[in-house]
RNA sequence: GCGCCUGUAGCUCAGUUGGAUAGAGUGUUGGCCUCCGAAGCCAAAGGUCACAGGUUCAAAUCCUGUCAGGCGCGCCA
């Protein structure tokens, strides 16, 4: 409808142009927007306002000439200019109801469009680090990153996925020797654990995996290990203590705790996620950049394109040129690479796999990494625009209206697995869509696993349940649905009808805007909406009890409502159930 | 100190990138089931869009400044 408005249009203004009243190198495009008022008509535009200046012309004026050059159209009921210079369209009746047809036609592909126009997009979103279970915040990431995979594909886009995996470098050497230092205490040592290792309780089910299946063998007094590895520097101490691990248990000796700890604890987050419906095409290794020498010759190429140099002993990456506060290490002094090492690496490698537009999505605490990575690319002759950080705040956990405080060194923080456990994942969903990913957000747990009306997650699912029982009381009736594509639509007159139809065709509009913006929340709102117009339109006429013809086609508007909540809680990643 | 983000109804937040009388949920008040699902609907009340300037036909939206809050400024990730 829209673009058959836009159409129409655009060809006036072409035509005002050749007549010399617009000048030509003004665009063609036409905006229209809903009013928010009736008398303002079905759609609206501004166009006459917005060329006015440059015409010449008063803007009223303007849009009487617009008017007068548009070419007729059978779905257009009345034309007005209002205001200032708004031209308001009315649309006849029959073709506000056409959209249901469509709906129903396109089932659960309506809404898809070809706004991307199949641009290649890598998604990397969640990532967090494979040393302990995803927490609250984690779950947001993966809630917004796969909504957003969800609505840019139904936009037309073709998404990837991709899980960045950090399995190399100085966490996993702690990861390593947190857990032999569980093992060691499961095999009788006694000694106190440093305070900078891992002390979730997991690390004691991987040791003792590890306990069960290899006895004793790994075991070590624990004080000469520990005294071997003491230093007044506890991080250094850290460090050292790697190295006794690898030094008393030999290399297999040390992959088989990394290995057992690091399977174990991606396993777990693919399962916490796939829970959590969120899948991911690909689990990309960062061990992986450093065996396959990527991130060696993504240096190399730096290096010799002179964005980087040695000082003090360290490599650093020239990102100062690049509009960074100061340029940044990439090798340090001791010869180990830095985290930035491999995801400049890893970033070259995204578009060397082709893609055109790469999105990250972090928490909002690396937001000064961003001009850094940025610069890399850019350094690499990749265009920087097309590389997009979406920033994730942190959600705040509210219960009984007190703050769930949360500390991640302590290792007191709220896992998401607890999260899904106690509201469930189509609320937790729901919640965490609810706000714009860059805000902070309150999460009222008490709110989300309620079994009210206070619920919003509820108010949706409602509608989409409310419908599916109408279609079921209908079976029970023996009244015939299956011909409901020939309902005679025109015999829908009622205004809450009208409303209904016009929102239900706003949905592809609506999910191409949101993919475009990056913004899946507008989809919460989105459904707020059309649920609110259903329930409304249901409370004030009866469908079943309608006379054939009319319930036919109350029947219609109310499958293609079904279907557009269905598909709408479909990108969210929550379930459209048949009954609650 | 510098950089990024935010300030909208009592509370939690939207606001289609500059449009017409600023919206929703929740809370408060008052109505609506003899009828297809009341986990619903309708109505009322609630606002100096932090503040002060500027840009223009038009500003919650854009530019500048002030105030307030959050985050970041490692050879950590």
């Amino acid at each position: 409808m829209i673009t058959h408005l836009q159409e129409n249009f655009s060809r006036a203004i072409q035509e005002l142009k050749q007549a010399g009243v617009i000048p030509n190198e003004l665009p063609t495009e036409v905006k229209f927007d809903r009013p928010r008022q009736k008398s303002h008509g079905d759609m609206a535009t501004n166009v006459a306002l917005g060329l006015a200046k440059a015409a010449k012309r008063n803007p009223r004026d303007l849009a009487q000439l617009i008017i007068a050059a548009l070419p007729p159209s059978d779905r257009v009921e009345k034309l007005e200019i209002a205001g200032p210079g708004f031209i308001n369209v009315f649309l006849k009746p029959a073709s506000q109801f056409e959209i249901l047809k469509t709906i129903r036609e396109q089932a659960q592909y309506y809404g898809n469009s070809d706004t991307g126009q199949g641009e290649t997009v890598l998604i990397e979103f969640v990532s967090a680090n494979p040393t302990g279970p995803l927490h609250v915040g984690h779950g947001r990431g993966a809630a917004y990153g796969d909504a957003l995979a969800r609505v840019m594909r139904r936009a037309g886009y073709s998404v990837q996925t991709e899980y960045y995996v950090n399995d190399a470098g100085r966490q996993m050497d702690i990861l390593a020797v947190s857990v032999w230092l569980r093992y060691l205490e499961l095999c009788g040592e006694k000694f106190e654990f440093p305070d900078n290792c891992y002390k979730g309780d997991y690390i004691w089910d991987i040791a003792a995996t590890v306990h069960r299946e290899q006895g004793d063998r790994y075991r070590h007094p624990a004080k000469d290990v520990l005294q071997e590895a003491s230093s007044p520097d506890p991080e250094q101490s850290l460090d050292m203590l790697t190295g006794t691990l690898r030094s008393r248990l030999g290399t297999d000796g040390f992959e088989r705790f990394l290995r057992t700890a690091l399977n174990t604890l991606v396993d777990d987050i693919k399962s916490d996620l796939s829970e959590f419906r969120v899948e991911f095409d690909r689990w990309f290794s960062e061990q992986s950049l450093y065996d396959g020498k990527t991130v060696e010759q993504t240096i190399d190429k730096l290096r010799s394109a002179d964005h980087i140099y040695k000082k003090d002993g360290a490599l650093w990456f020239r990102a100062s040129a690049f509009g960074d506060e100061k340029d940044r290490v990439v090798v340090r002094e001791n010869g180990v690479p830095t985290y930035f090492a491999s995801d400049i690496a890893y970033h070259h490698d995204k578009f060397t796999r082709g893609f055109h537009k790469l999105i990250d999505v972090w928490g909002a605490d690396h937001h000064g990494y961003i001009v850094r990575v940025k610069g890399t690319l850019e350094a690499l002759d990749h265009s920087p625009e097309n590389f997009i950080v979406a920033l994730v705040q942190f959600a705040t956990l509210y219960r009984g209206g007190e703050k769930v405080s949360m500390s991640t060194r302590s290792g007191e923080f709220v896992t998401l697995r607890e999260l899904r456990q106690e509201v469930g994942t189509d609320a937790a969903r729901f919640f965490y869509a609810q706000r714009k990913s860059d805000q902070h957000l309150d999460f009222d747990l008490d709110l989300a696993k309620s079994r009210s009306n206070d619920n919003p997650v509820y108010y949706v699912q409602y509608a989409h349940a409310r419908v599916s029982s109408v279609f079921r009381q209908a079976k029970e009736r023996n009244i015939d649905t299956s011909g409901l594509d020939s309902a005679n639509l025109d015999l829908l007159v009622e205004e809450s009808e009208k409303e209904l139809a016009r929102v239900l065709s706003d949905f592809p509009e609506t999910v191409a805007a949101a993919a475009r913006k990056l913004e899946p929340h507008h989809i919460v709102y989105y459904l707020r909406e059309v649920a609110n117009r259903l329930h409304t339109y249901y409370n004030a006429h009866n469908v079943l009890g309608a006379v054939k013809d009319l319930r036919s086609a109350r029947l219609c508007l109310l499958d293609a409502t079904r279907q557009v909540v269905a598909n709408g809680l479909d990108v969210l990643g929550v379930s459209a159930p048949e009954k609650m």
